[in-house]
DNA sequence: GGCTAAGTGTAAATTAGCCGACATTTTGCT
DNA sequence: AGCAAAATGTCGGCTAATTTACACTTAGCC
């Protein structure tokens, strides 16, 4: 792969604005990159060397399995998010690996003791990336709070307009998201078993609130939700 | 206060302990101290200028309040913990504030700025912090994952697992801890109706597998739980 | 010491949503 | 095109746990 590419599929990234591109280049030395696509499962957790990994487009689920074997939706990733060892410990009990959502998809990933080296060198990166860290933190706690308090309605609506607010476009307000997840993903996202959420999603289409189908969603009127 | 009394409260936090008297001297200019007892409210979260805190003593719970004015347990605090603005994010809408559970608590807090600072200047520091910040992280999700895919009974048990392995003093296969708590705490901990909790407290109690009161928790053998 | 508020105990009614058990539809594959 | 597998639709019973409601106990305060 070139250099100058990797360069760029970095750079591109927020947190590594600051950089220069001597920075970026020792980071990408070992910088490995893939393609796969829907369905392909990718494993990370214990796989080898601890590393990073950047989705540069696409969209995985990242995937625990509880005891009972049962699959567990932990995160989304979206094209652009980090995911991986970000906590900078490596973790052998948990069991994660990340599932292809999106027709295809394109990862870099980095070693962590690498990412970790130019943290050290570079004080102002370390920062961004501890308030990268937390972000993400306030993100999760408020996630698990809706999911707490609230009923599989709510929850519902609250991650449709999370995800219209991130992916979808908005049109006046009305709002198209590309839908790459299945009901049942999205029940184990609400926390929820399927068939809640497939009752809902029609008791919302019903109510002229939004448009339901395998590739798309379209929800009607945003500031109604 | 003493410099050298300052110098101690600080180094004594495991994140501190690679940092030398000078660095510590220069966070510690600006530290703030405070004592306050049973039942004081503590903002902190829009007060003034963000601030991370350092509970030296005893214990605090962080609250929110919800739409309805209800309180939700978000966070418990024990001695040595830092709270405050952890992600070193100014967080405007949050509406927090801590309560304190014991008799009485001392903190000391120092200002986000200076913090930032100080890890500009600490490469070695910041990564700590990240993964500081990273395991909190961590610790988090497991909770959550906890209250939403175990019962009420199990989320209690896990609950008294955790605090009688944070705190309790262990005799043989019997923890006795201190209880900070009432039954409405915990109740809003593992998230469910005081009731509830009550009930399942009470049922313990008459299986043998834990004794109760305003003051104690002995958890008889907890290898059972 | 006595009063008030906070904390605890208990029970019945109600309910959200899980689960099992299907039928139907859509998709991907050869 | 035709088949199997995955995804979606629908129903009713079941259960944990919330809610409502009230009695009792303890702690703190004047």
């Amino acid at each position: 792969m070139y250099e100058e590419l990797k360069y760029w599929y970095l750079r591109d990234h927020k947190l590594f604005r600051t950089l220069s591109f001597s920075q970026i280049k020792q980071l990408c030395i070992i910088t490995g990159f893939k393609k796969a696509s829907k369905g392909e499962i990718i494993y990370f957790s214990s796989s080898d060397v601890p590393r990073i990994f950047l989705l540069k487009k696409g969209n995985i689920k990242i995937v625990a399995l509880d005891n009972n074997g049962n699959e567990t939706i932990k995160d989304i990733i979206q094209k652009g998010d980090l995911f991986g060892e970000l906590t900078l410990e490596t973790d052998n009990k948990n069991e994660e690996y990340a599932k292809v959502l999106s027709d295809d998809v394109a990862i870099c990933s980095f070693l962590m003791s690498d990412f970790e080296d130019l943290l050290l060198r570079n004080p102002t990166l370390a920062l961004s990336y501890t308030k990268f860290v937390g972000l993400k933190m306030k993100r999760i706690k408020n996630n698990y709070a809706n999911l707490i308090s609230k009923d599989a309605k709510t929850r519902l609506y609250q991650f449709l307009k999370d995800w219209a607010e991130q992916e979808g476009v908005r049109e006046g307000n009305s709002v198209a998201i590309e839908n790459y997840l299945t009901q049942n993903d999205i029940a184990q996202i609400i926390c929820t078993s399927r068939q809640t959420a497939t009752q809902l999603l029609n008791e919302m289409e019903t109510n002229q609130l939004l448009n339901y189908n395998r590739k798309e969603i379209i929800i009607r009127d945003i500031t109604k939700l």
